[in-house]
DNA sequence: TTTAATTTTGATAACTTTTTAATAATCTTT
DNA sequence: AAAGATTATTAAAAAGTTATCAAAATTAAA
């Protein structure tokens, strides 16, 4: 999927951001200050920065600004201050979009999808095994056959993908491919996961978690 | 359709850029700096150039002064977000049209397609089965019978064939064959959609995208 | 200005998708 | 191993979307 770089001074938090973005298919770089963000971008290609704005040497939105000049990378910020105004600062700079500590990883991952998705970089075409899914053209196909889905249905399985390995609960499910706004009963997503596990033969990729939902695990 | 290079130092851009050009059916080289482009042009036959204006070593308006000292080839270049100044810039020196990053890939899309267009060098006429579309003549036939179309069909054939294998929402449909300022009902396209499935015998081709729109299915 | 042609809208029919609810199967816990 | 709880499976009901038609509105032409 993609390649992204995280300055964040916080060992933890780094960590955490890291395995979180790695476990749904990103790779990532690791940087605990800003000293040599600018030589990294020289000779490195990321398709996103997940920038700390509070780090020990150099202001995150200096930072941004530096960034900004000499690529057309997209910037989300983290920052610990609530204030409104550090909000609009990053975003007046040229970031994309911003994230406030602490933040639930889920979050993060949503808005990370977003941000890529608007910038094109994200992967279109996904394979798992013998299956396609094509963002684009809205098409799934198993060994080159067309199989057909229902809108809500490719929903939940873009859903899945792209929060590949994480256990996913009913209603974080409903959240994210039905929206926030959505009223009814749990059940509907077992129908759903059970006719994506048919129609496409996922019943090897697609876990259930008991108790919690479900996992779509992929190497 | 038409033979397109790109030049543009950032890999993710370039290849994003050539897949979406790949899509709807133009063929594509591509180049990482502007080093070889004048030596290039030399010896093939381009369409279209896509041309980045921040390369490494050769500036991009250097390039298009160059180019159209040689070749009579249509330029589209691609500039960070900036200056009106600079827009001008390439425009002045020939070019016949910019995008800004980060930009929309239909946009680009829908760019690349009036350029060729008004350069007379994409296809004039497309067969489908027993069906001519000559787009130059504004011209539709089937079995060598002319079928009157009227113009809004026509345009939104022409958008349709122009992106092909796309899912498109009919805002998408909207504003790209009516125009970014139309303003009415969604449900104007599914009429228009209906007289070209009539008129034409479209109906396995123009496909229902349930939720979304509609995609036409070319090959 | 009147007439003709084209486009849009709104009503309803036809169809598709989603949800629910009931039952069977499976898993967990004691 | 049995009871209780959770998940899988089905198919019918409900909800939502698209297709179709023709009248109304708009635009262009005479």
């Amino acid at each position: 999927m993609a390649h992204i770089l995280i300055v964040e001074d916080d060992f933890a938090i780094r960590e955490l951001i890291k395995r979180n973005l790695q476990m749904v298919g990103h790779t990532c770089s690791l940087m605990g200050d800003g000293d040599k963000v600018m030589e990294t971008l020289e000779n490195e290609q990321f398709d996103l920065i997940i920038l700390d704005v509070m780090l020990p040497e150099i202001s995150g939105f200096d930072l941004i600004k530096l960034i900004k000049e000499i690529k057309e990378i997209p910037v989300i910020y983290v920052t610990a201050r609530g204030s409104l105004e550090d909000k609009l600062k990053g975003l007046s700079l040229g970031a994309e979009d911003y994230i406030v500590k602490p933040f639930e990883i889920l979050e993060l991952i949503a808005r990370v999808g977003v941000v890529l998705k608007r910038f094109g970089r994200n992967d279109t075409v996904i394979k798992i095994d013998d299956i396609e899914i094509d963002m684009k053209q809205h098409i799934v196909t198993k060994s080159n056959v067309i199989i057909n889905l229902k809108p809500q249905e490719f929903r939940l399985l873009e859903v899945l993908v792209y929060n590949k390995n994480l256990a996913l609960s009913r209603e974080q499910l409903l959240d994210m491919a039905w929206g926030y706004d959505y009223v009814g009963e749990t059940k509907t997503v077992d129908v759903h996961i059970r006719k994506l596990r048919q129609k496409l033969g996922l019943e090897n990729y697609i876990k259930t978690v008991s108790k919690i939902g479900y996992r779509f695990e992929l190497k």
